[in-house]
DNA sequence: CTGAAAGCGCTTACAG
DNA sequence: CTGAAAGCGCTTACAG
């Protein structure tokens, strides 16, 4: 035989038609039992394998998820967000679980192709992950929408936003972990992230971090916060520089995610100050280096583990017209030692 | 127009046949410039993007690579090598550049379906990435081989091995960052890691300690020497115990990698040695969290956004029918502190 | 430079 | 339960 063997070849060999063959190892119930055994030996023993070219065309979808993952242009070439990542392992099993494979691409969130996968028949879906600002973002959302395409993305659950959103409770998350700080006796807390709307995420960590002062009696200083949207070490150690040059009293800093966390207990011990007994931090994310910092980092986790299986069943309910809901994932406070307990 | 418009509808908007517009938008030179430009302008307009499963199908190949991590049954869900995931950044990076799609999938080394992607017609070739125990992998290699399935395969490059392979040159590394051990002045250094045949690149990362003691004027003692093969922090710790326990004298310890590094690291911390005064601790593969570790771990780097290049440019000629061949990456020593250095 | 036609390898109504 | 036939949307020899 010379190259791989097809259908014919198959039904050749069993002694049937090729349609046979076909509905055989499709599994249709309109075989009987004896020649689909018989089939199935012969399509083993040949190695044949259903062309999925072929098959993709005639039944007009790819069983095929395409996930687009968008970096900050700020971002170095080979890095890649720790908390990004994790959240792909979850992913990928979870398509290989529900028989779908997964492309991967990486965007510039300036690029617009990001309907070619479906268009071109090559996904019926894509999944959304590590957008930028969400003005910018959502403008984009809304064409795809109008396109027809069938998306879901990680991020924010914003009231009235296009499309459908699998993402944490940022404000639940938010407030529990600055709870947590004003239960270790902490009352003057910074807090690093930008709280502008293009930043749905940080500002919603941030409504939970008002909200949970106010309920302890404190006012929300301003001068107590600094902006931040890239989340990078650098980032977050220049913000922290920032709010030490204005020179408010503090004694605890919760910076919007990990590595800005990270960023800032550099730049505290630059000025010289022990954490947690001079300051206590705090971060969110949990991403797999937390556990490793010096001192360890008291932090928020997502379940990153449930947001990619919802992820992709959210996106296969859609693809089959299936209804489907953004949904909000709850967030947990992970103690460590920067916070100053234990 | 109901659904997504095919290459029928252009050419009855253009007026010219279907044939034409396949031909226009393929960059065919059979075709005039203004019937070109007019095509793209249509097609442009209409949104359309040819239907990649057809276009696969007739032409028989898919312009996409397959990338097939393969994870030790050991390791947790969540955890991902990050070691791995640098190099699915630059893989990433390299396929998008030379107009390739990814599919990307995990597996256990047990399953036997490697071939499926490319048998299927999903993929043209594949990368395998993060294989475990070389003696069990090297049949299913020769399998591939056999079956004319393309793929590259990233680790040691092993003399008469199937297929070939992109690593990075283990003993060179191993040997310099010894050599930089004892140039500090250490004398007793320990190696952590398998050096069995099963696992060639800890071997060869041992084969490059013993070159460098040897010329030093020092004898490789074997007490000094543990097996550890899984690369995880837990495995790392354990056999840093067990080497406490066996107790000969000690002031280096060399982990065949960083994850084991650091689990070294906190087995000495637990019987109360200090890194780096009483004990020096260096890595090998330099990820992301190893300039955060306390104290900052000197390790070897190895060029993953190279390696990443290099397996899909190889990939790519092998699936042209190109000459190909094995290579190997330098490495470079990256001192921190955890070494006694600076 | 352009068109008509065959064919890539399947799936699935339709007829029996 | 099975087969003959149409058709998914392209690409590319072949003829002009």
């Amino acid at each position: 035989m010379k190259g791989k063997p097809t259908s014919f070849d198959i039904a050749y060999h069993a002694g049937v038609s090729q349609a046979t063959v076909s509905r055989a190892l499709r599994g249709s119930p309109l075989v009987s039992a004896e020649t689909r055994r018989r089939i199935q030996a012969i399509a083993k023993q040949l190695n044949y394998k259903v062309d999925k070219n072929a098959s993709n065309l005639r039944r007009q979808h790819s069983v095929t998820l395409a996930l687009l993952l968008f970096e900050d242009p700020t971002s170095d070439d080979s890095l890649i967000n720790p908390f990004f990542l994790s959240m792909l392992g979850s992913i990928t099993r979870a398509c290989a679980r529900q028989g779908y494979d997964l492309l991967i691409s990486f965007q510039q969130l300036s690029d617009d192709w990001h309907a070619d996968y479906q268009d071109s028949h090559k996904a019926d879906g894509l999944i959304l992950l590590g957008y930028g600002d969400y003005l910018v973002a959502r403008s984009k959302l809304e064409g795809l929408v109008e396109q027809g395409t069938h998306f879901v993305r990680w991020g924010a659950v914003v009231e009235g936003q296009p499309g459908i959103s699998i993402g944490c409770d940022n404000n639940q998350g938010g407030r529990a972990i600055t709870e947590h700080l004003l239960a270790q006796g902490r009352r003057d807390i910074a807090f690093i992230g930008d709280i502008s709307a293009g930043c749905p995420e940080f500002s919603d960590r941030y409504r939970g971090y008002c909200t949970a002062l106010r309920e302890a009696g404190l006012d929300v200083n301003p001068e107590l916060q600094v902006d931040a949207a890239d989340s990078t070490e650098m980032v977050g150690q220049r913000a922290m520089r920032k709010l030490l040059a204005r020179g408010p009293r503090l004694d605890a800093v919760f910076a919007a995610s990990d590595l800005m966390a990270i960023g800032a207990m550099r730049a505290l011990e630059e000025a010289g100050l022990k954490v947690p007994r001079d300051v206590s931090v705090v971060g969110f994310d949990d991403i797999p280096v937390a556990g490793l910092t010096n001192p360890p980092l008291t932090t928020v986790a997502q379940d990153t583990k449930r947001a990619g299986e919802l992820l992709v069943e959210t996106l296969i309910h859609q693809i089959r017209n299936e209804p489907t809901s953004s949904v909000m994932l709850p967030a947990r406070v992970v103690v460590r030692r920067s916070c100053g307990a234990g």
